[in-house]
DNA sequence: CAAGCAGTTTGCGTTGGCGCAAAGTCCGCC
DNA sequence: GGCGGACTTTGCGCCAACGCAAACTGCTTG
């Protein structure tokens, strides 16, 4: 049986009774998924709803032309796969496991109830749904404004913050990430991505091996994150 | 006096009971804004939230550096500036008419009972946010993937079936629309979709003047907008 | 109706980043 | 422990799109 202590902790559920959560939990069931595995796909029809419990996981947008552009990494504690929330009926987006993962799985047939019956769960559910909307808004800004360098640093420095893990060296990103990877978060290609890392390798702002990078100098990289067109 | 066939029909409201809209609406003012006016500035507090009862306003987003983004039109009988529905205390961005406008206002101080007290409109709202969500993901795909000459199509594309009006020489984009819009929708210069609809109007697929665009042979425009490398 | 401004067009030189290609390098697996 | 595949690096040539500059056009307003 699952434990209240499981997710009393987690944002989504913040605010609500210790009772509403054992009866939530109750109807949950826990999954095991590889890395690699895919939780759910783009177009197919949205039957369950998610809390990662521990993991990581990369939602992944796929073009008509087999184009990957990835949409967002989850982290432990986060909702996904909340497609009823929105309104649709199929998830917009693959959903697949960057490591070993553990979800917890709702039925969608619960979500109205759920959504009725908790408001705080409600105003949490769609407090996330704003912020990933403010976040999409803020992408295509960057995307339209800045160049490669900038958002590849960016998108660097956000991935530290959201999952960084400190160590000897400086804050490790604590997931397998590849240069193809921050390409496709970024909209440019995994050689520019290479080359970019390669040359602030060199200069000692990060260091990076296989599928792993670790922010060395912060500052360093904010700055080329941040600044306008004077090299 | 507001009467309730103001609003009846509008995509928000769809589901409530006509005691219900005249409850709401007995609660909201009406709101002339000349074009180019501001409805509400990005970083403000949000005070108010909206239904547009006629015009067409453009919401635009604001870089540090001064830099403008288009981030969508709202047209007559949608629902804007519903910051309390993420979750927020502020605009995410401007608000701007586009043309001579009639909104419905609402303080914001109503929100949260409105949205327990009518779970259609709550639904349509949630709804609503999540095709703004799906939007602002597309055009990050786009972004990402398309060339400049093709984003142009699609956005001219979207805006006419948005809110075109058939003429004898097409449809008819509605609202004043300059190519600098444009640029500011696409992630370009102003230059370069100058040059783009001059070669189009040369071409006949389309007709222009000042802020003004006409779709006259719309599938041309569709394969542009949807080709890949194949020129 | 003249002036002026906002919006548009067009030319030209430059370049950031892509596309292609080929050669490493590391890792897991048999 | 060696094989193969996945990931990474680097070189080179190219071109789409930008940046700058200047001229043009057509509303709008006094």
């Amino acid at each position: 049986m699952l434990d209240v202590s499981l997710i009393a902790d987690l944002p989504p559920f913040e605010g609500m009774k210790p009772a509403d959560l054992g009866d939530l939990l109750s109807r949950a069931r826990s999954h095991y998924y590889a890395k690699g595995e895919h939780i759910f796909r783009q177009g197919e029809e949205a039957g369950h709803f998610y809390v990662l419990l521990d993991g990581h996981i990369r939602v992944v947008k796929v073009t008509p032309e087999g184009e990957q552009i990835i949409a967002r990494y989850i982290s432990s504690g986060e909702l996904f796969g909340i497609a009823k929330a929105i309104g649709r009926d199929t998830y917009p987006a693959n959903a697949v496991a960057a490591v070993d993962c553990v979800a917890l799985v709702w039925p969608n047939s619960i979500w109205q109830a759920t959504i009725e019956r908790y408001p705080s769960f409600s105003t949490n559910t769609y407090r996330t749904l704003g912020g990933r909307l403010l976040d999409a808004q803020d992408r295509i800004v960057e995307m339209a404004t800045e160049r490669v360098e900038q958002r590849v640093a960016n998108a660097i420095l956000k991935l530290a913050k959201q999952t960084g893990r400190t160590t000897g060296d400086g804050v490790l990103i604590d997931f397998p990430i590849s240069r193809q990877d921050l390409s496709e978060m970024t909209g440019t290609t995994l050689h520019t991505v290479s080359r970019l890392i390669s040359a602030w390798e060199t200069s000692g702002l990060i260091k990076s091996g296989r599928q792993k990078i670790t922010v060395v100098e912060g500052d360093s990289l904010l700055r080329i994150a941040t600044r306008q067109g004077d090299l």
